[in-house]
Formats: structure tokens, sequence, C-alpha cells
DNA sequence: AAGTTGATTCTTGGTCCAACAAATGAGTCG
DNA sequence: CGACTCATTTGTTGGACCAAGAATCAACTT
């Protein structure tokens, strides 16, 4: 019997995919789900996976690369791979992973999006401050004046701004304004130089605080929108 | 003037992963990056990234694995790799790929998130929202209605919300939302059987519409919030 | 003669194989 | 108890072949 057993044998159940990478790929896929396999347990060694699936070894590898790009496997030496989920962290690598200009539309996007989340949560954010939030968030607004870069300047600036989002409590959130975070800092980089240095950025923000400090929700939104309003407004100028 | 240069010389600036493969894909990012290549453009043969970077060509190949799961690169037979920019369509794909079961705060933060959003965005959507809008949302709950299964009525239910957010228009929130489909898809069927059967779910959606059709702000922010809750409450009872 | 069509060849990704290197867990021996 | 050896497993390489599509060219038709 030749070696080269074809691909779409009698076991195709399922994608008849015309690749056998994304064969093996759903099959490993339908194993874990249909194993009820948890995260923390291990998969077979890739030779295994191999003859399990009448694959080469390179097919199979192929397939664990793709598994491993979408954070479901973490794979070491000897150890074999084992399930993870860390497709949040994946998500994040995607979009730092930059081979695209940012567009005035994304820009006027995420600031809206902005807008929505960081205005429209003050109910939470009001509820769930305390003093030594305060006391850490006027800190690091001083250490966005003192920054020596426009980059980390802008860092503090975003951390600032994450920070704030992370009173709200909302795990999902958060997870998106992480993986946000480089499109941010690099819209943030272009536009908020001059704003920064000029040091616009740090009385607005202080504002913002001190509408925070004194549960003032319509003064908190109100500042807030103009805040980051004024970033757009920066951009437009070049 | 030979091209091979050899992976570990001095433009090793970043990411001494002690992994070839992931050396290959930095250069190649650093080739598409550095040599201002854009969308459509191509990539070298496979072949020949072999010998410029030293590598063999299942190593080349598991580099190009990666970006082809990262959405930046589409890659046809005979034809080559070409750039694309399909990360969004990635991380969609990423968020389908279930291993773990949905917790009950990943429901409280998901349900929160699109509180925050749908009862947020009332300025934009009455603004953007027309006649023809309004007939075609109602047209989607009777849909919804129709349905034969939980399946296809939780589609139906969260195609109602998805165009209300695209009257928002902002792409970037339309983007999370198609992301975050899969997980809200889930939700919706773990929970919602009993309420969509007794047409609960078509009786708030058409008081939303109401509301919205008389551009009344206040009843439609409380009835969404309502509606988003309703859910909620169904969760906990298994 | 020009255009079209068909076959042929060549390129290129897709898959497979065999082998070696490196890492590491496990067992063994001092 | 510790150091050492060994076997297993992933990481990497080089080579081989196949299939499909692009390119080229010859033959045929109009």
């Amino acid at each position: 019997m030749p070696i080269t057993r074809n691909v779409s044998d009698e076991d195709e159940t399922e994608s008849e995919s015309s690749s056998a990478v994304d064969a093996v790929l759903a099959q490993i896929r339908a194993m874990i789900v249909e194993g009820g396999l948890k995260v923390g347990d291990k998969l077979p060694t890739e030779r295994e996976l191999c003859e399990r699936f009448n694959s080469s070894r390179n097919t199979v590898r192929e397939a664990m690369r793709m598994l491993k790009a979408f954070g479901v496997v973490e794979v070491r030496p000897k150890v074999g791979a084992t399930i993870v989920d860390q497709r949040m962290n994946r998500a994040f690598d995607l979009f730092a992973f930059n081979v695209t200009e940012i567009s005035r539309q994304t820009f006027d996007d995420i600031q809206g999006f902005r807008e929505l989340i960081e205005t429209g949560s003050v109910t939470q954010i009001f509820a769930a401050v305390t003093p030594e939030n305060l006391i850490e968030l006027r800190e690091i607004n001083r250490e966005m004046v003192r920054a020596k870069s426009v980059i980390e300047a802008s860092e503090q600036d975003l951390r600032l701004h994450t920070r704030l989002v992370t009173l709200i409590g909302n795990k999902s959130i958060l997870d998106i304004y992480r993986i946000m975070t480089p499109v941010i800092l690099r819209i943030m980089q272009r536009g908020k130089t001059r704003r920064i240095i000029e040091g616009e950025t740090y009385r607005e923000h202080q504002a913002i605080l001190d509408a925070l400090e004194r549960r003032d929700a319509l003064a908190f939104q109100y500042l807030m929108r103009t805040h980051l309003r004024a970033g757009l407004s920066t951009f437009e100028e070049e």
C-alpha cells in the first residue's frame, strides 16, 4: 500500500476543507469539544495525532501552529501541548500587528466608542471609586507631565483612562480597552503632541478628577466629553 | 550581493525568540513594515524567503501559517501570498473557537456592556433612524417569532440588536459586536428559551421600537435596560 | 495572417518523509 | 539525596513528490 493516503477517506465526516491542515485542525477541535477537554488538559503527542488522523507530522504541526496562534493551546518541548485560553491576549497581539495606517474614520469611531463608555459609565464609576483610587489617579496624571517623551506621556494618559474604566468593574469592557490599546496609543501619539506639552491634557484630567471627587455626574460627563473631543480636533489640523 | 543574511546577526533588535519560526515571523513582519508593503502587495515565494532568511521551508511555512492565522496574508496555491487585512475576521474566528463555558461573570459583563452601548447611544440612534429602518426592524422582530428553533430565534434577536447598533454609525462598535456575536448567541440560547416562546421578547422589542418611533428617549433607555436585564434573570434560574 | 484554442512546461504552494538537535522528565546509580 | 544517563517529545532541517495554476508556444480555424 502506498503511503500517500488520501485525506478524503471515510473518516471525513466534516469539513471537506480541501486542505489537510484545515481538516486536522477541525478534527483536533472536535476532539477538544467532544472529548470535553478543559483548560489545563493535555493533548496527545504530535506523532500520536499523526497516526490518529493519518497525516504527516508537518501537517499536524501546522495545525498546531494555528491553535497556538489562536491562543487555545500552549506547547512546550518534551511536555507537549496543553489547552489554555489566551484568546484575549491573541486578540491583543492581533491589533498590535500594525500593517495599515489609521484612517480618520477609525479615529472618529474609536473616540466615539470611548466617549460612550467613559461618559456612560459614570454611575458605576462613582459607585466604585475610593479615596485611594483618586490619589492613584492624580499620581498617574502627575507622572504624565513628568514624562520624558510623547510616547511615555501617551502611555500614562491612556493608563489613567484605563484605570478609570477598570472602576466600572466590567471585565469585557476592560478586555476591549486592552485590545484597543495599541490603536489608541497610535492615535494619541499622532495628534496630542502639543496639547500634552502645553499642559492642557493635565488640566483637563484634573478637572475630571475633581468632578469625580465631588460626585458631580453632569460635570464629569461634560468634561470627559470635551476632553475626548479635544483630541479629535487636533487630529484634523494636519 | 548575497541575500542570505544570517538570522542571528546584528539586525536582531527584537525578539531573540529562541525559536526559528518566531524569528522568521518577525523578519517577515519587519519586511512588510520597513518595505512599506501595503494591502494587495505580494510577498516573495516561500522558497525565496527560505534562502533570504536562511531557514528551512517548513519553518517558513509555519511562520506563514501564523500570518495567515493573524489575517495578515492570504495565500493561494501557485499565486503566492498577498497582504490583506482581515484581522477583524480573525478576531471573529478567535471568539467563535469555544473551549470554555460561559461563566456567570462573563454573562454579566457582556450584558452590562450591551446595556451601556444600546442605552447610551440613544441620541445617535434617534438621529439616524428612518421610517424604513423601523419597518425593517419590526420585520426582523416578526421573523423572530416565526423562527422554527431557539437557535434561529436567537439569531434574529441578535440581528435586531445589531441592526440598532448599526444605526450608531460607529464601525468600531459594530466590529466589537461582530466579534462578540458567538458569545452573545450562546448566552441567548442558554437562558432565553422560554421567554422567546412565550413571546415576551417579541413584546419587549415592540415596545422598544415604539419608543424609538416616537423619539421617546427616556422610554427607550428604560425599556432597553429592562429588556436586557430580563435575560439576565433567566440565566440564574438554572 | 490573425486570433483562438489546446497542449506542454514551469513555477509554486501542499504534503510527506527521514533524520538530527535540543530540551526535559523519569529512572538509575553512586 | 544528588548527579547522571536515557528515552521521549518538540524544534528544525533538507529533500522529495504532487497538484494546480500560470505562462508559453504550437496548431488549428476563420
